[in-house]
DNA sequence: CTATTATATCAATACAGATTGATATAATAG
DNA sequence: CTATTATATCAATCTGTATTGATATAATAG
């Protein structure tokens, strides 16, 4: 019996990959986040007042979004602009599909 | 600004469903399972043979996929044969698409 | 009947991660 | 320079959930 999810090397860290992808966009807060950031990029005070969460854990989640390559940002004066990147979440559901 | 995902109720509710959907998936055992049954269906003696777990973390795992209805199951004898429901699995995936 | 095998359930524990509060840093305005 | 605004970071706490250990249930064999 064949079992490359659990005993072939390259695809257990595959799907460690995906695991922790999922964990990453499986919070409410975060999911919110990707979702507003479709429509257009906002800045970290535009988004902690939309979802009307408090300014550190905003600032929190997206970190983990960014280390995740799941959204990119940009320095405007003092503000920090955030927007999706599209293009690695792509990448991500793709490899999920090959577990799921 | 229009926020379908946060201010819409019918949107923030399914938001809820994709979370909780992605929750279920994104635990490491529960996706090896999910992969496992992807090539035939298997009994509960059998999966947690395979993944090297405890029976009932395996059996706790498996009644939490059942409750989303990403596996059926059925009795054989004193067996338990656990299948994918991959339709209600490409629901979810297609709901998920629509927030990230 | 009793023994064995397969599965599920329940309570207790352990642990990961979300949230909060306080504070630091950096840019701009005045 | 000081004050203000925007963001990030850190430590502490709180919370949900994975895991474990013990036990119950159900089917079959002998």
């Amino acid at each position: 019996m064949e079992l490359n999810c659990c005993k072939n090397k390259k695809a257990r860290e595959e799907l460690r990959q995906v695991v922790d992808f999922l964990k990453a966009i499986s919070e409410e807060n975060r999911l919110k986040i990707l979702c507003i950031l479709q429509k257009q990029e906002l800045c970290v005070c535009e988004i902690w007042q939309i979802l009307d969460l408090p300014q550190n854990l905003v600032s929190h989640h997206l970190k983990i979004l960014k280390d995740f390559n799941l959204v990119e940002c940009r320095k405007e004066g003092v503000k920090i602009i955030y927007s999706l990147n599209p293009k690695n979440t792509k990448e991500y559901i793709s490899l999920l599909s090959r577990f799921i």
